[in-house]
DNA sequence: TGACAAAGCGGAGCGGTGTTCCGGATATTA
DNA sequence: TAATATCCGGAACACCGCTCCGCTTTGTCA
């Protein structure tokens, strides 16, 4: 008998071995359409992938943020948990922000159409938003906090406000060749370096 | 007789009185549909409010990049022609870059959901992107270069690159109130005025 | 003025997508 | 094995972008 998770997330208590099976074949079946085809691929596309009916997705899956959510889970932690372990092994605090900044940007590059969902004027990945930010943002401070102290940067910059306009800038990195987030993000550090505007 | 104009726009030569009233009808509605509905609201919802049928809006403006740029080109050209006299007028080359970003933020910022459109992934609003790019680079570059032959800032960013950054930036503005763009886009211009990075 | 051709119009219809619903299949338990 | 709670599949509905074609309106010319 497995021990329950404390969060209950993927609790396998009670429940048919068959709904397990299925839920696992959905997320392998969404991280690989998600790869060609993006974050916004139609839901009968993942179905037919996964071998299961549309329905059976929106069972475990209400929301298409909650697969998103699910299929990034771990990269998400892996980033993190990143961050602490940085603050320890880098040169400064703000080399560290430098370093975590770049494996944040990584992770939304690397994801098919993942920034241009996630800042969406509406609120669909409402979900995947929430826990993005519930997660990312401490360890963001965290690090922001750590290089004010050690006099790297100006104070007053707010979590939740740069991570956002860094997922902001990554949008459409891939639609035009001369867009390269990176050197903006870099300028916008510069910005936060500069002892103080009088 | 009208004098024709330069680019043939919206000539009327050899054109039916009722497609003039139509096309006309047809901007009006628009503008007054994406103030609440956004840009992306349904076609059907303009022609309705227009009292014409969904082919005439594709008649007169095939794509829906076509029909909002034909919305808000005064707009975009009143921008344009703020870069110069800005110029002129402010105190320094900075000072004239620094007002006509405001310009164009507030410009981006007004429209419910035009940023968001502007960079989605795909080329939807590709027309679009190409008429503010053509319109607005050379502006922005003149601004550019100016400050930089002042040195108040460092040489070396595109000036595609910075309205981009921009634009994204001010994607989903109002979805937060913690999020504000403009403390972002200043950061920025904070990273520019540094005179070098070593 | 009146008729004719060209220009323009409207909305039904097609393809695609999200989401729901429910009769039927399946796993689990006794 | 039989009973039942659980779960499944895809048909069905709603909405949207876009096109197509029969019909209407307009401008012109005798």
């Amino acid at each position: 008998m497995p021990t329950e998770s404390p969060m209950g997330k993927v609790s396998a208590r009670s429940r048919r071995a068959d709904a397990l099976r299925n839920q696992q074949a959905v997320l392998t079946a969404a991280a690989e359409v998600f790869v060609t085809s993006g974050v916004d691929a139609p839901i009968r596309q993942i179905a037919a992938r996964a071998g299961v009916g549309m329905a059976t997705i929106y069972r475990h899956f209400p929301t298409r943020a909650d697969l998103v959510t699910a299929v990034y889970r771990h990269q998400i932690e892996a980033c993190a948990e990143a961050g602490p372990n940085l603050l320890a092994s880098a040169d400064s605090p703000l080399a560290a922000l430098h370093q975590w900044i770049d494996l944040f940007v990584d992770f939304l590059a690397t994801k098919h159409g993942l920034a241009d969902a996630l800042q969406s004027d509406t609120n669909r990945f409402a979900a995947l938003h929430t826990y993005l930010v519930d997660r990312l943002e401490p360890v963001c401070a965290q690090l922001l906090d750590a290089a004010v102290d050690a006099g790297d940067i100006r104070p007053g910059t707010q979590p939740y406000e740069l991570m956002r306009g860094i997922g902001n800038l990554c949008i459409g990195r891939d639609s035009d060749p001369r867009y390269n987030p990176r050197r903006l993000i870099e300028l916008l550090l510069q910005g936060l370096q500069r002892p103080r505007a009088s």
